[in-house]
DNA sequence: TCTTTGTTTGACTTTCTTTGACTTTGACTT
DNA sequence: AAGTCAAAGTCAAAGAAAGTCAAACAAAGA
């Protein structure tokens, strides 16, 4: 697919430059093959701040996008996370704070898909789907604070 | 009959691709000459976790159906537990479960205060007390079929 | 026969992707 | 300062898949 294959070469740019990587748009779908705006839906739907990415760009003649893959302090890490959760969290934003927990090493990749699992709407079919994000909000808290003590 | 037809096709797909499968639901309709919906009729009746497969799927172009057949041997094990838990369990019970996984390695013990955080009573503050024994056992479970996908 | 259980179908929903038209912005010329 | 051009941004429509659900149907038992 399409989105993937932009999304790994990304990636791959990313590695090669260290977690910093500057393109530009045009010049890439161009090479590519594609309309110009398939990168802009490949980064904002992949390269999000919650997966850990911060993105920056210019328009105008010489414009750029610039992808950079940021990690923090431990503890400010996941405090963010446990205010960005907020009260109710679905299960994709989960899953995607889930993945970044795992990329930057705060929860293990043997842990990851048991979380996953807890988080995951079959764990909570039994909960009415009103407060399914509420209380999933509320188990991650959990999880977060744990890794807090440790 | 279509349904056992359809199982027993990718029964022997999954023979072919060494107990993984990834197939695309639309497509497979097609050549069998039914509607879509059948492909999932069959795969929620007949390849369920109970019998030992993990499914995923993914939605929107380029979406899929990937199924996984687990080998008995330690699922088996998970299976016990799996049945236990039963449609409710309380938090001193979970815990109990918890430790024995842990004590046979089938979840590391980095991954255990992260999973003991998730079943515990504060994680599940916003579930009305009644309530709160059943929610638990289906997050448990859901644990307990990630372990098996593994 | 009546009920229960399992199958088949299709309409509708949700999610994700692809495309293109249009807008905004910045740099460079004149 | 004004105009031009080269970017990137935005957004909505169209498309591509899978999910859901309930109605119709079938087979087996009681």
């Amino acid at each position: 697919m399409l989105t993937d294959m932009i999304a790994q070469m990304i990636e791959e740019m990313l590695n090669e430059g260290n977690g910093t990587l500057e393109l530009q748009r045009n010049e890439m779908a161009n090479r590519i093959g594609c309309v110009p705006s398939q990168i802009s839906y490949v980064i904002s739907s992949r390269f999000t701040p919650e997966r850990g990415y911060v993105i920056q760009s210019r328009k105008g003649g010489g414009g750029y996008i610039r992808i950079v893959r940021k990690q923090m302090g431990k503890s400010e890490y996941l405090m963010h996370f446990f205010c960005a959760i907020g009260n109710a969290i679905d299960e994709r934003e989960a899953n995607a704070y889930l993945c970044n927990l795992a990329d930057t090493g705060l929860v293990s990749s043997d842990s990851l898909p048991l979380l996953r699992a807890a988080l995951s709407n079959g764990a909570l079919s039994a909960v009415p789907p009103t407060m399914r994000n509420e209380i999933r909000a509320g188990i991650f808290k959990q999880m977060i604070l744990s890794l807090m003590s440790v």
